[in-house]
RNA sequence: GCCCCUGUAGCUCAAUGGACAGAGCACCUGCCUUCUAAGCAGUUGGCUGAGAGUUCGAAUCUCUCCAGGGGCGCCA
């Protein structure tokens, strides 16, 4: 649990009054000391605080040596705490339900409680406090000289996603991104650009036209390979560092991060440090004849390659690490030996990283097991502060896996422009009278942000199927739907005349008495920086997509049954300032998942 | 053979160890002179893969099965 999470608790200080009171109670009557655990009331438009007394009464049973009914007991207890308690201050009801003691708040300064805070603190609100820590987090490992299809996706919108999270819950985030910018693939992609395009230049879809390069490399030598021979003649160029072939490398892989760059604008996804492959491959040899030197790797070159026998140097009776190949026999670098040196690099440019976090696919994870071990056996004191976050790749329908060879490729390309185009349709006729400025804008925000929820409203171990109906659905749980509701707040605030909070009526009590609508919207909203905290814990932005849809929905239901316009005062008073509240929370939520609240759709 | 992940409504997915397991999609029926219908209301839909255990209480924790997917010495 990070620092300071339970600042994040909204009415901590209440929430412990009443336990010392519930404490004082057991005291009074020879009762063990309870163990509460505090959660919400469960229930829609219910709003405070709440815990069972089940474990109370067991507690009591146990210690009693008696043999009784927990349920009857727990009933007991809850009403007779509740008529201790009476009605605590700040509280506006306390009820005993079948065991379980329910504290309802008083909305009339709970309610003011939590809007104030949320239009004080405004883009701030749920931001944790800042933890002086850095972590670093590395994802969107794309390969240069190849296409970028949605499979890539997932790793480059959650790693985003998690660094606007931990950056958001009070860490200092380092974004780091990793091309594979050499390596076989390259080779082939140079041999065939050499041989057949030479002199040639993308003009525009650059990635797609370096994908496409590729993809006839491939079909070149499969359909002749023979040819293979002048592939691995160019590999040698490469590995003596041949003017003419570096030159070209560097000048192509520039091509891909051009086309990169580009996407990553379209997405509005940054880094700020990148490690290229190419980088690490030579220090990662040097690394591993340290641990040839420190007796952690065994040579079996010529005839074999470099290994880590790592459950034999942990003594492990059974396999759990297995062997680590660190270097091939041919003295060529592999993933791993590029890794050993990637994390070391990581350590280095930021010794003060509590955590470097490792965004990719979930099948790589015993390789970094044994990496992050190989490290932490080698005496690396930082190598136990690398972890990997795995995540399950994205498939097309039928659990068919994207691969380029195979064809079966939804291209990043195709899929932006196919979103976007079709959201574009959509504001044409849901709001023709927008400039065609805003239509494209509320287009790119739509299209982008249905493209992005699906990646991040579901556990990072599940598999994503992306299908283009679906993905095209701008209807039901779904980003537009957020997005429509900060417009529709928006839109009553325009209308209001709040052009910025300003503008809003003054702070006031919520003396009237609030619909069923009004006290979900306002308890979710208190529960937000409470999500930023467990998504940053957790490691999963699937809480932040279900809050902001749970806001969405509570702020729909409210837009549908409580009128703020055309109301009396004080009550339209009160309901702009929770429209401004809940539009500002929505878009606080939005922004943490990469996605754009727009004004109007 | 060893290890990891997943199994919840027809489909896609939620659910701080707690109160009647919830949404969306799809299907059906309604609702635009009232703050934008990318919306709302209603209907239908479940022995949470099976079994045992821990617990006052299990979709959630443990174990054993079953089913599907993935990983495992010179692929990336």
């Amino acid at each position: 649990m990070p620092k300071g999470f339970q600042e994040y608790r909204m009415f901590e200080a209440e929430q412990k009054q009443v336990n010392q009171r519930i404490l004082a109670f057991c005291r009074e009557r020879g009762l063990p000391e309870p163990r509460l655990s505090w959660g919400w009331i469960p229930f829609d438009g219910h709003w405070g605080i709440s815990t069972s007394l089940f474990q109370l009464a067991a507690q009591e049973i146990r210690a009693a040596g008696l043999k009784a009914n927990v349920q009857e007991r727990a009933t007991e207890l809850a009403e007779q705490i509740a008529a201790f308690l009476g009605t605590p201050e700040g509280f506006e009801r306390v009820e005993a339900v079948r065991g379980y003691l329910n504290l309802y708040f008083s909305t009339a300064t709970y309610a003011q409680r939590v809007i104030d805070a949320v239009l004080e603190q405004g883009i701030n609100f749920g931001r944790g406090e800042r933890l002086h820590e850095r972590v670093m987090v590395e994802f969107s490992q794309p390969n240069t000289h190849k296409a970028f299809h949605v499979g890539h996706l997932r790793s480059a919108i959650l790693g985003d996603t998690l660094c606007r999270i931990l950056e958001f819950a009070g860490y200092d985030v380092v974004r780091a991104n990793y091309p594979g910018d050499i390596g076989l693939h390259v080779i082939k992609w140079l041999w065939n650009y050499m041989k057949y395009h030479a002199g040639e230049r993308p003009e525009k879809d650059i990635t797609r036209w370096m994908g496409d390069m590729y993809a006839e490399a491939v079909r070149r030598l499969e359909e002749n390979p023979e040819l293979e021979a002048e592939v691995r003649a160019l590999y040698a160029r490469w590995d003596q560092r041949d003017p003419e072939v570096v030159r070209l490398w560097q000048e192509t892989r520039q091509w891909s991060l051009d086309g990169f760059d580009e996407m990553y604008r379209q997405l509005d996804i940054r880094f700020d440090v990148y490690y290229f492959n190419s980088m690490v491959e030579h220090p990662g040899k040097e690394m591993v004849d340290e641990l040839i030197a420190k007796g952690i790797a065994q040579d079996e070159r010529p005839n074999g390659p470099v290994i880590v026998k790592i459950d034999e140097l942990l003594g492990l009776k059974q396999e759990k690490y297995r062997v680590l190949v660190v270097l091939r026999s041919d003295n060529t670098a592999l993933y791993a030996t590029e890794d050993l040196a990637l994390a070391k690099k990581k350590f280095t440019d930021y010794p003060d990283l509590v955590r470097s976090y490792y965004v990719v696919d979930v099948r790589q994870s015993l390789h970094f097991q044994q990496v992050f071990k190989t490290l932490e056996l080698a005496g690396y004191e930082w190598a136990t502060r690398c972890q990997h976050v795995p995540y399950e790749i994205v498939t097309l329908p039928g659990n068919v896996v994207m691969a380029s060879r195979e064809g079966t490729v939804v291209l990043l390309e195709n899929l932006i422009r196919e979103a976007i185009q079709r959201a574009l349709q959509v504001v044409e006729e849901k709001n023709p009278e927008l400039s065609a400025d805003q239509k494209m804008e509320v287009a790119r925000a739509v299209g982008i942000g249905a493209i992005k929820y699906p990646m991040l409203a579901r556990e990072n171990a599940k598999i994503v199927t992306f299908d283009w109906q679906a993905a095209l659905d701008f209807n039901g749980q779904a980003a537009p739907y957020i997005q429509y509701a900060h417009v529709r707040a928006n839109s009553i605030l325009r209308k209001a005349g709040v052009a910025k909070v300003e503008d809003l009526p003054a702070p006031m009590p919520y003396r009237y008495s609030l619909a069923q609508a009004e006290i979900q919207l306002i308890d979710l909203l208190s529960r937000f920086p409470r999500e930023v905290q467990r998504a940053a814990a957790e490691l999963k932005p699937l809480h932040i997509a279900n809050i902001a849809y749970d806001l969405a929905r509570a702020f729909t239901d409210f837009y549908n049954e409580c009128p703020v316009l055309s109301v009396e005062e004080p009550v339209r008073s009160g309901r702009l300032r929770l429209v401004a509240a809940s539009r500002q929370v929505i878009a606080n939520a939005l922004q943490l998942l990469g996605i754009t609240a727009p004004e109007v759709m």
